[in-house]
DNA sequence: CTGTTAGCGCCTTCAC
DNA sequence: GTGAAGGCGCTAACAG
């Protein structure tokens, strides 16, 4: 069937090629690898005796002498986030084209699980990158060390390591003018679960904004991060006297705009809305939503970035921070006049 | 400043803790592996001096000691995929429990790619996982036997490997069931890739509906698989006679649905659309998608299972075939009286 | 029950 | 230029 005898493909060891090729192990091993100084001659001998028999060097042994896995990790939180998807698949082709491998772990939102996943996948790679954007500083700060290199995603740790984030801050300040330019003053923020790192650089930016607009209101909902959460937040959102509502994220927006809907609520004639992140179905929605493009691809392509530099070597790669693009589709509009305004407003 | 004094966080070895500890290497191998037949005393004494030191057992080394990585390889044809990302998600948690690390490769959609990565990643883990849609038979049967223990997502190939996949054929003959039941005739087909095997399946579920129901006709569309093809697809659409049209996944049926609204086209009451897969965002379009629910994390779990038990050692697993099922939503509903159906029939 | 000795498959000084 | 030998860190026979 196959085009040799040999059995248990992948079994067939530097030992074996040598002896085929009546050359020693060593030989092999540096004809293989390309080292200069072997007789082309045998070379060609040993490449030859090397296919014949299937040949293919171990990596697990390779790796073992060489120190060098040529694989990195990548802990995320959550593999059905739409946003650390999208850093996966940048982080991954990425990796790959410096025939890089990639190794994930899940941790399912739970921060017990990150640090011992971190620890167990850094421990069989050359590296981690770590999405964990709740784990406390202070745990973060403990792990770092033990599983360098590493490179945090969307989240900074002193210099501990590099990272490579999304500046939520300034993107939601950018969404806070957009809207304030189209004269709306009350607002409300639907907020993720409070300990995230970018849930805090997104509250920064609604006090900056207050402080620069000192004639706003900003009234803060705590919610969750998934479609439901938005959904559940309806009522509430209501019953502020906002006029436009940024949420924590398109899942919430989209579960907002879903419940705000089947209410009567019209958006954005009655309410305007705003999401984050720009997955892929934000074009979609009725009406399609507004909302800061966070480059998680790109964020991805850099964290590897970040890590091929480590891994190199080379000095520790400069943090970046990737300004998400305001994206202005139909889910914002000018504000209503306050009396029609008032009058959208009846709890169910 | 960690609780040791050790630098180089990994780097201590089983011969240090050995030194530590007083005894011999084998003795802190057995200690630390549960051997039974060691003086409580001494596992106390080892186990003491091991998290002393910090140490935690190189797997690499371990690993090519005993042949088993306790990693398994998945190859998808593009992590960008809803439905690949599912079946990812339930793999990834299922092997988790079990232990099990995940090492990932993306394809990129590249036959070529596919082989190659496929080769790589299973050499440095158990065993492979393989969703390889359009890989041609030939070329996957002569594959298999290099990557065994692999099994297939949602493609079988003869008995050669384990399969794990949806149904398709039957969800799509119960969604032209359900159609036909709201009372359509003509339908449009919008096909994906001809060379998948889920597309094949499809086919073949439309030509045994046409033998049960010779009154009733489907155009077939070619298309691509994503939200943009969709949408180039329905002028073509409009051009066919058809009163429903059954996209080729969720991602189709939104571009599709998206495009018509723009011309005006009412759905269901001037055409009833169904996707398939039902992606995270199904039910949130409007109207919300009538689809086939594929059970992708399952199918994740399931390949997982299989995996399990070949790497058990136990006899071949079953394949499985998941049926999805069908979900009714706004997008389907009776079929116009025919006199206004033609009526809605007119291009841009 | 514990220690000594072989390798797992490979790369890499060393001598020749 | 090439071969022989040591060792990466660990587990699994062997002895004792």
């Amino acid at each position: 069937m196959g085009r040799s005898s040999s059995r248990d493909p992948g079994k067939v060891t530097i030992t074996e090629v040598a002896k085929h090729a009546g050359v020693s192990l060593a030989t092999v091993s540096r004809a293989l690898n390309g080292v200069r100084t072997v007789d082309p001659a045998l070379v060609e001998r040993v490449r030859a005796s090397a296919d014949a028999l299937g040949y293919q060097a171990n990596p697990l042994a390779r790796s073992l002498v060489s120190g060098r896995t040529q694989t990195i990790a990548v802990v995320v939180p959550d593999l059905g986030n739409p946003t650390f998807q999208a850093v996966l698949r940048g982080l991954s082709r990425a990796a790959a084209a410096e025939s890089y491998h990639v190794l994930i772990a899940d941790s399912a939102e739970q921060v017990a699980a990150e640090r011992e996943l971190a620890g167990a996948t850094r421990r069989r790679t050359d590296g981690l990158i770590l999405c964990a954007p709740r784990m406390p500083e202070d745990e973060l700060l403990a792990l770092l060390p033990q599983v360098a290199p590493a490179v945090l995603v969307n989240r900074a740790a002193a210099t501990a390591a590099p990272a490579v984030a999304a500046d939520y801050g300034t993107a939601l300040g950018a969404l806070l003018d957009h809207l304030h330019g189209l004269g709306h003053r009350r607002f409300a923020y639907i907020s993720g679960l409070a300990r995230s790192a970018s849930n805090a650089a997104r509250l920064d930016a609604i006090a900056a904004f207050r402080r620069a607009h000192p004639d706003t209101a900003v009234a803060e909902l705590p919610s969750g991060v998934d479609f439901d959460s938005g959904a559940a937040a309806a009522d509430a959102v209501l019953a502020t006297d906002a006029t436009a509502v940024l949420a924590f994220n398109d899942l919430v927006a989209m579960g907002l705009l879903s419940a705000l809907t089947e209410r009567g609520v019209r958006v954005p004639e009655d309410l305007s809305i705003t999401g984050f992140d720009d997955i892929p179905f934000a074009p979609y929605t009725h009406p399609p939503l507004t909302t800061a493009a966070v480059p998680s691809v790109e964020l991805g392509e850099r964290a590897w970035a970040a890590m091929s530099g480590l891994l190199a070597g080379g000095p520790v790669p400069e943090s970046v921070l990737l300004t998400p693009q305001i994206t202005v589709r139909g889910s914002t509009g000018p504000v209503r006049p306050e009396t029609l305004n008032q009058g959208a407003r009846q709890g169910p």
